[in-house]
RNA sequence: GGUCUGGUAGUUCAGUUGGUUAGAAUACCUGCCUGUCACGCAGGGGGUCGCGGGUUCGAGUCCCGUCCAGACCGCCA
């Protein structure tokens, strides 16, 4: 038997046993007299004690020897710490070690394996099995356990049934690229690894499973960001009979539970707000409404003035920037340079102090009087105090240039606190966007999403202006998650894959199978899809999703501890049918 | 595909205008230490300054290229 308890379970009242420990030498202290061993585990962290008065010099000097992250088994007697330790769970004992058997030796580590660790993120994704073992990951992994049981319990007491879906499946053009894999036995062909279960959770529902969820992984051949993994998992859900109220209703529900759950916070009620009032009032389908500092069109105050930037400008957008009137030259000039890198792309920034005293001073003093700012802070919503920023140009870019600005505010004033919770509801979407390169429409969700009834009239007129069932989950600035209420008829679906430019024969060839199926008598259904990595990194105060997976990838996709993706041999090739051309610069 | 930042001891970093033997902390090794818990004290070892080329009397430092890592834009139905 190698441990008759674990590292984190023993306390006073257990004084006097003799038990067995395993684990790993976390740290040792040598007081020559004395040697404290940090034994750990996944539990926690006991201490052994050995002294020259109750061991043997060949015991402490095997003890001493231990290095770190040496594996090891030690028998002993819990007895009473003279000097307790209240950081440590197990601190008001320790084990007197009678004898230490060595399980596996183990080399230096490459970094400190310890909460506040000396690695860079490059060596620690290389070992990542090491960094593993330090209480910061493992708690995440912890944490990701918790809410994925916690989704999973909710879900099934609701009545959703956790159905598994094929990893290889077939490829298709709309959306992001796939990951594709060879297959063997059918040469020159290959499958796709499923960027959403979306097709098979709509066929459960054909099958009448009713209500369907699985916590799955997904794949996207796309660029990675911070917060975007190849590879990710969502929570897959859908629901049959049901109304898009029906929907909210339910993973409203699921949230609250989670955040009550896990935080102690009670929030119901979920603001809603449509879409065109989230570009309109933050710019941002996804916004952050812990903070204030919303988007004012000032084209009615600001123009006509003889400024000719604004004057020219299709939108002129200000924000209310509280407590930001200190900002010192240098602090602005520094925040024009911000929005004026080539990723935000402003032209530039006026900006007006609405100072302390009453008064206001902007840039642009030479063509607005103070009455006139005296409308802009009104219109704001600025008060003494505060600085407001304005934006101008096209309303698309100056929209998100704005939305960029607000957020980067917010975090420098630190008004994106990772304690407060902030959900809210975005709906109707728009059903299409115009891909402005090809001229193209494409579905904005997907192309199985159910354009708004009294909308399809507009499909043919004005398709940019059909609404769509679909929602949004956001939470503190990120889209968590997403779904619509599906088509559940094949010539609703054909309509919808005319407008999307498929030809009758391309829409046949890649789901004809669903459009047969919705022949089948398919009842209304829809659903909605949760990113499990980004909701466990939010609900657990952090922005880098990277910590809450157990092997992430790098951003190149690679990952460096198996060093994958790697070449495969000319025997596999092959046997698979394939011939590689020169790789390109 | 693009923009930016970085790469120096096992590790995290500093390194002035281009100038003598490239430093600190930590980790590691040795010794000491009668209750440590980030133990303490003393000593020691440890470097292809990512790689290649160039400028120069002289390059960690400047220039060009390249590789790697990270952040962002494009992209992500």
């Amino acid at each position: 038997m190698y441990r008759t308890h674990h590292c984190g379970a023993l306390r006073l009242e257990d004084k006097g046993k003799t038990v067995t420990l395993s684990g790993w030498v976390s740290r040792s202290r040598d007081k020559g007299f004395m040697v404290w061993i940090d034994l750990r585990d996944r539990y926690g962290i006991t201490q052994l004690v050995l002294d020259s008065e109750r061991c043997s010099p060949e015991l402490i000097e095997q003890a001493r020897d231990l290095g770190r992250e040496t594996v090891i088994q030690v028998n002993g007697q819990v007895v009473e710490r003279d000097a307790k330790n209240d950081a440590l769970p197990t601190g008001a004992i320790e084990v007197l070690v009678a004898s230490i058997e060595v399980l596996n030796e183990a080399k230096l580590p490459p970094f400190t394996i310890e909460d506040q660790t000396d690695g860079g993120d490059e060596l620690r994704m290389k070992y990542r099995y090491l960094d593993i073992r330090r209480n910061p990951v493992k708690n995440n992994l912890i944490f990701r356990h918790k809410v994925s049981m916690l989704v999973r319990n909710y879900l099934s007491d609701q009545g959703f049934l956790e159905v598994e879906t094929p990893y290889l499946i077939k490829s298709t053009p709309e959306g992001a690229r796939d990951f594709v894999v060879p297959s063997r036995m059918n040469a020159g062909q290959f499958y796709a690894l499923p960027q959403s279960p979306q097709t098979f959770k709509q066929l459960l529902m054909v099958g009448g499973m009713d209500k369907y969820f699985q916590i799955v992984k997904c794949f996207r051949d796309e660029d990675l960001r911070a917060d975007r993994q190849p590879e990710f998992t969502q929570i897959d859900c859908e629901m049959s009979f049901i109304t898009q109220e029906d929907i909210l209703n339910t993973f409203e529900g699921l949230t609250v539970h989670l955040l009550h759950e896990i935080h102690g916070v009670e929030k119901k009620a979920f603001p809603r707000i449509s879409y065109d009032e989230a570009m309109e009032r933050f710019g941002n389908d996804k916004p952050d409404i812990r903070f204030g500092m919303e988007l004012t069109r000032l084209n009615a105050l600001a123009q006509h003035k003889d400024f000719q930037v604004f004057n020219s400008a299709e939108y002129v957008v200000g924000i209310a920037v509280p407590g930001a009137a200190v900002f010192t030259r240098k602090d602005i000039d520094g925040l024009i340079d911000w929005v004026k890198r080539p990723q935000i792309g402003a032209k530039g920034m006026v900006y007006a102090r609405y100072n302390e005293d009453g008064s206001l001073k902007s840039s642009v003093d030479k063509f607005y009087s103070e009455e006139d700012l005296k409308k802009w802070a009104e219109a704001t919503g600025a008060q003494p105090g505060d600085l407001i920023c304005v934006l101008s140009g096209e309303l698309g870019s100056t929209r998100s240039q704005m939305s960029a600005l607000r957020m980067e505010l917010a975090t420098r004033l630190g008004l994106r606190d990772p304690k407060v919770f902030a959900p809210l509801w975005v709906v109707d979407f728009p059903l299409l966007e115009k891909d402005e390169e090809s001229g193209r429409y494409y579905a904005m969700h997907h192309p199985f999403t159910a354009p708004k009834p009294q909308d399809i009239k507009l499909l043919d007129t004005d398709p940019g202006a059909v609404r769509a069932n679909a929602y949004d989950l956001v939470l503190n600035g990120n889209e968590i998650g997403g779904g619509s209420i599906r088509i559940h008829d094949r010539p609703t679906q054909e309509l919808m894959f005319k407008h999307l430019g498929f030809t009758p024969e391309e829409a046949r060839n890649q789901f004809g199978f669903l459009m047969d199926a919705f022949e089948y008598g398919a009842p209304p259904h829809g659903g909605i899809a949760f990113g499990l990595d980004r909701l466990v990194a939010i609900l657990g105060g952090a922005e880098t999703i990277r910590d809450f997976i157990a092997f992430p990838k790098n951003n190149s996709g690679r990952d460096v501890m198996i060093d994958a993706p790697a070449a495969i041999d000319q025997e596999q090739l092959d046997e698979l049918n394939l011939n590689l051309n020169p790789i390109k610069e």
